[in-house]
DNA sequence: CGTTGTGAACTCATTCACAGCT
DNA sequence: AGCTGTGAATGAGTTCACAACG
């Protein structure tokens, strides 16, 4: 994953990491009704300081003696990641990546709204994928911008990803999240995520061939 | 991504990462036969400084006044990643993402060789996608085993991955790059990358919600 | 008791600045 | 002149260790 311009908080893109990651553990230990930093700790794999100091750059959510409140802990991290309320999105290019996606567990119920689909391909178009129609890529512009789309998912092949990424940011999305292997120059002001699968790959190779058996 | 333990290797698991990057650089600009440091760095956004440390850190690759002989830059990578050579990997969990990562741009060509597809699903088993026929979810145990397989990628549904990982792991294999939406737990010897895609929507939404305009 | 919150120490990573080559 | 390699300085992030509290 690649992210852009590091952000104005005060918390760093690994501490937001965590978060959605301690986000992940609560669901499953909710039941529970309290959490502690040593149980997130060992779920995620880092150290309980360290899920203390990013907890208590939310403000004072523990209680000394007793853990954190599941909920009150999953709202503050929501809050703090900024998804306690709905995103607009478009997805370009419908393809299996593009399919997968939309299936994603709780892509909608996360608070991300996938507003419209588009493809260059004109046998796609008009086409329905997941419950969306696939609509023609000449009107992304106009659509992104009548609706104020603020997020643009981009699961085109690389060739076409920047002319997509140049719309999209010329249509005034906010944010672009980059599925192509490519790395896309957008404005400052937008903000860009990039999973690039094959670097995916690459690390996996990196740590297995320097494991320590 | 999430990545396991850190390696034994002297590079910093970001450090891997940042190469990664500066590979997609070099083919764009390997016709030059000779690239700098600052030209790495703004194309992935960087520092000039960090990419001449990341490179130092492999070797005396550069030459004073000229820059990095591409090729030999681009090898040295490489081999610092763990991709001069062949990888075997199996598939576990043909969907939608699986069909998108078999047609991912040079998945063979990289070096990653997929040996294997497995599903438990009965109506799946015997079809044949992107040229491999899938195996039933039962004989993957043996053929890991039989093959040495190296690598595991697991696209199946939550529910199912831990214990896809279990018997991956139980079967040896040496690495895991996860999909599911899940923080899955492995033996300490085996590798561990994990891609939640729902992660990477909550990091660009906080990299939105605190963009400074 | 058990668990948080946090100053202080420490480690790791990045940038600065410039000497050393070509 | 241009660009790398690298000590030294700086900064960020992490762990330690323990006081504070229910």
């Amino acid at each position: 994953m690649t992210r852009g311009r590091p952000p104005a908080s005060g918390l760093s893109t690994a501490a937001a990491f965590r978060l959605s990651q301690y986000l992940r553990c609560i669901p499953a230990n909710a039941d529970a009704g309290t959490i502690s930093s040593s149980i997130l700790a060992d779920f995620v794999g880092v150290s309980d300081a360290q899920v203390r100091r990013d907890i208590a750059a939310l403000g004072h959510l523990g209680q000394r003696g007793v853990g954190y409140d599941a909920a009150t802990l999953r709202d503050a991290i929501r809050r703090t990641l900024g998804i306690d309320r709905k995103w607009t999105a478009v997805l370009v290019g419908v393809g299996n990546l593009a399919r997968a996606l939309l299936r994603y567990r709780g892509f909608q119920t996360q608070g991300f709204d996938i507003v419209a689909l588009f493809d260059s391909d004109v046998t796609k178009v008009g086409q329905t994928v997941e419950g969306h129609t696939v609509l023609p890529h000449e009107q992304m512009a106009a659509r992104v911008q009548a609706l104020k789309v603020e997020l643009g998912v981009i699961t085109v092949p690389a060739e076409a990803a920047q002319s997509v990424a140049d719309v999209l940011c010329g249509a005034g999305i906010k944010g672009l999240l980059n599925f192509a292997p490519m790395l896309l120059r957008v404005p400052s002001k937008v903000s860009l995520v990039s999973v690039d699968l094959s670097v995916q790959f690459e690390q996996l190779a990196f740590l297995v061939g320097t494991a320590r058996s």
